[in-house]
DNA sequence: GTTTTATTTTCTAATTATGGAAAATGAAAC
DNA sequence: GTTTCATTTTCCATAATTAGAAAATAAAAC
């Protein structure tokens, strides 16, 4: 499902820090709409809109559980853009070992 | 030189079909902003502001030869993008395999 | 069923982004 | 130095984005 206009959306939805913000909340655990509020400095009605802006971009899913609504992180959608940004980075090639240093370092060698 | 601003400021210029469009002509080989105008299917002045949108974003920087003004892929960039993505893709930890797939495919094993 | 909690929607106002057209700049050709 | 070519800048009109406030929904608690 990686199209042209899905990687605008999913770009677009990664261009602004506070939603970045919300996903680094994500990538631990599952969250609430109000946590996620918190966590990026914006009000409810501003946080929702944000909310779904990432799910429109496939970046994150929502689950009711009672009247809370939880918000997962979708890492399905993290391939498309790992598959883009690989295929302009060239440079990578014959590098992956600069890149498993780069993932080990970031993900602690889990 | 990773930080928000810049991150903004990237995923922003990369969230439009026809800068990406500038990109990926630019990935085979340094061209004229005249080019890349016609790449993406926009008039001179409009291609002229987005590569200056990408030039802020420090994805691409120019070099004058002549009359012309020649536009480069600035690679560099994409490692600050890939580190980014591979610090929320976790799920790739443990799949280098899957993403040295990736890059063959798509690189074509050069 | 009324209240409380969690979230979304609607509406408005302010800000920002966009392309096109035409004028302006900058360098080369003559 | 005047013309030509390549690009940028300015100006304008249109469209899109955003947050905030208040009203609306939706589910649970009482």
């Amino acid at each position: 499902m990686e199209n042209e206009t899905h990687l605008d959306t999913v770009f677009y939805a990664l261009a602004d820090a506070r939603r970045r913000r919300m996903l680094e909340a994500l990538a631990e655990s599952p969250k609430a709409v109000g946590d996620l509020a918190s966590s990026a400095g914006l009000r409810f009605s501003a946080a929702s809109k944000n909310i779904a802006l990432l799910e429109a971009a496939g970046l994150l899913y929502k689950s009711r559980q009672g009247r809370q609504i939880f918000c997962h992180m979708n890492f399905d959608v993290w391939k498309d853009v790992a598959g883009y940004v690989a295929m302009h980075a060239k440079f990578w090639s014959g590098r992956l070992n600069e890149l498993e240093k780069y993932l080990g370092e970031v993900n602690g060698n889990d």
